[in-house]
Parts: C-alpha cells; sequence; structure tokens
DNA sequence: TATTGTTATACTCTATAACTATA
DNA sequence: TATAGTTATAGAGTATAACAATA
C-alpha cells in the first residue's frame, strides 16, 4: 500500500539529478555519503516491497532472526539490530498481536524471553524473502553475483566489525 | 559532544553479538538488511565526529554541495540528498543563520535561490572533510584502498543508479 | 550490585499536504 | 497549469532515563 501520490520529488527514491555535483564535491569518495544515499534507497524500496507482507524493512529482519532456532532474547535481537531495547518491544508487541512470534520464558534466565517464529510467522518469513530478493535484485540491476557477493562482504565489516 | 551516557547497549554501535545468527537467517545474503545496518554505524560514527565542527551528516553534505561553484537550487539540493524540499529549507537555514552558507537569487529564475558555501563555511568544510576522511579510515579498519574504491563504486550505483 | 524487559519522554527524521510567488 | 520555496503536521525512528523482577 504505497502512498497514493504523484512523487514529485519523491525523497526515498534515486538521485539521477546531483551526482555531478556530487562528483566535484568533497563526497566524491565519501565512503559514508554513499552508504546513507544508499541505505535510504534500500530501506524505502524495501519498506514499500514489504508492505504487501504487513512488514516493514525492521519486523522483517526481527522475523527474520526469531526464526533461527532456538530463538534470540529481545536483548540480543537488540544488539544484533543496532536497536534499544526498548524499541525492540513495540516490534515483537507487534508481531505477536499479529500471531507471527511469541514470546517464551527463557528457561534458564527468568527475566529473559525468548522470541521464536511461530508457524505462521515461519510461512510469512518464506513468502516475504521471496519479496525481498526480488526487491533487491531489481534495485541492483546490472550488478553480477560476484559484485553483489563483495557488497555484502564490505558492509559486513562495517556492520559487525568482521570478514 | 557525544552523549554522557554508559552506552550499555549502545543503539548505533556495531554489533559483535548476533553475526552469527544473522549467518544462519535468511538475512545472510541480503544486500539491504547489511546497507541498513552498516549506514546506521556510519551515520552515527559521522555525526558523533562532525558535532566537533556543529555539523551533522545532513549538513555537512549540504555545506560540500553547496561549495561546488556555481551553487545548487534548493530543489537540486533535495533531489540529490534524496529528501523532500521542504527538509532543505530547515538545513540551509540553519547554515545560513550561522553564515556558512547565502541564499542568492537565481538571475535566471526568480523563484529559485542558489545556495552557495560562505567563506568561513569552506574553511569549515575543508576542516570537517579531515575530521570526516579520517573516521572513515578508523570504521573501514583493515580496508584497503581497493576495497574501498569497490564498496564506493557499488554503492553509487545503488544511490544513483549509475557506476 | 547488575541485568532483562518494560514504560515514558523528547528529539530527529520521514512523509504529505497546502500555500505564495513566480514561470 | 506547473514549479521553487515555504510552512505545517503527523508518523516513524533514535536516544535517554527510570523502574520492577530477577540474577
Amino acid at each position: 500500500m504505497p502512498s497514493p501520490r504523484a512523487r514529485d520529488a519523491a525523497p526515498s527514491a534515486r538521485a539521477s539529478v546531483g551526482a555531478a555535483r556530487v562528483a566535484r564535491s568533497v563526497l566524491d569518495d565519501d565512503a559514508f555519503f554513499h552508504l546513507a544515499r544508499a541505505a535510504a534507497v534500500a530501506i524505502g524500496e524495501g519498506n514499500a516491497a514489504l508492505t504487501e507482507h504487513g512488514l516493514r524493512s525492521r519486523s522483517y529482519s526481527v522475523l527474520a532472526l526469531a526464526a533461527v532456532e532456538p530463538g534470540p532474547s529481545q536483548r540480543e535481537l537488540a544488539a544484533t539490530l543496532g536497536l534499544d531495547p526498548s524499541q525492540v518491544v513495540a516490534l515483537v508487541d507487534d508481531l505477536q498481536s499479529r500471531g507471527l512470534v511469541e514470546r517464551r520464558p527463557d528457561p534458564s534466565d527468568r527475566r529473559a524471553n525468548v522470541v521464536v517464529a511461530t508457524e505462521a510467522g515461519g510461512q510469512l518469513l518464506a513468502d516475504a524473502s521471496v519479496t525481498a530478493r526480488a526487491t533487491v535484485e531489481r534495485v541492483h540491476a546490472g550488478m553480477n553475483d560476484d559484485e553483489r557477493a563483495t557488497l555484502v562482504r564490505l558492509l559486513k565489516r562495517i556492520a559487525f566489525a568482521a570478514d
């Protein structure tokens, strides 16, 4: 359900206008600038594509991590996604209210919850991941498998301080 | 001036915790997910580093583009940065109030402004860009020049639909 | 004394609509 | 009729603080 708007100066859209000026500025070789711009495009495209499944980039990521046995704690979700634990509460609340994940008491620590995907959550994730892959494919048009793998590998180093 | 907080579960910090779970989830080869995570790290680190110059990632980018003669219109700034024109107003207002950029009437179109960096703005940009480069360097620790250039090249394709 | 999940709040960022002055 | 800049506002995301239950 994207917006019913004309999208004149569409915010999260790809720019083709200012590339020449960027190239003449100090931003030309600035990895952070290009990272931020590319991510804005990715999140925008991702959100638009995932609404068809009632998800957004964030909730998709939570669901994806909750689908890995034996299920993360909310604390781990926060650390992995770079969020504050208080933000995870709302995300899990939403997914739980729709029957996509469950909070199970951690048997080894009664303070903690283990967040696990339900059968329905797993099915939705399977569908949504197909959409997600297709969206990446479309936005990456012209990038071959080698380049895509290289991109992900380099991004992981920044995001997770690892190769 | 970063926050005076303990940073227990520091939000925009690099995750080293959940990498193993990510690797076992559908997010493992998801370029969008890693793009979003890496950008969050980059924007966070960038903002923290640039506050020393009274700038943030956004205002730094505006200043950088305004420093390229003959200066962009606000419309062009919006398109290049993927922002709505209404957001550019506040960014330019802030920089102008601090004497870093000027709004000059476009001689060929009385509706439009041309945003140009002042002498002070140019000097601040020069200082800030040194900080920015050092920050990228630090976060990219372990990435060689080739890899960094490859990363930027691939990000440009996503951000600007070009190579 | 420290940690997990939670609630609350303020601030930034994003998205949309509408107005004005020009073209 | 369309476009540049502006104002306004609501929603999403980010950042901090504090509290109850548990370790």
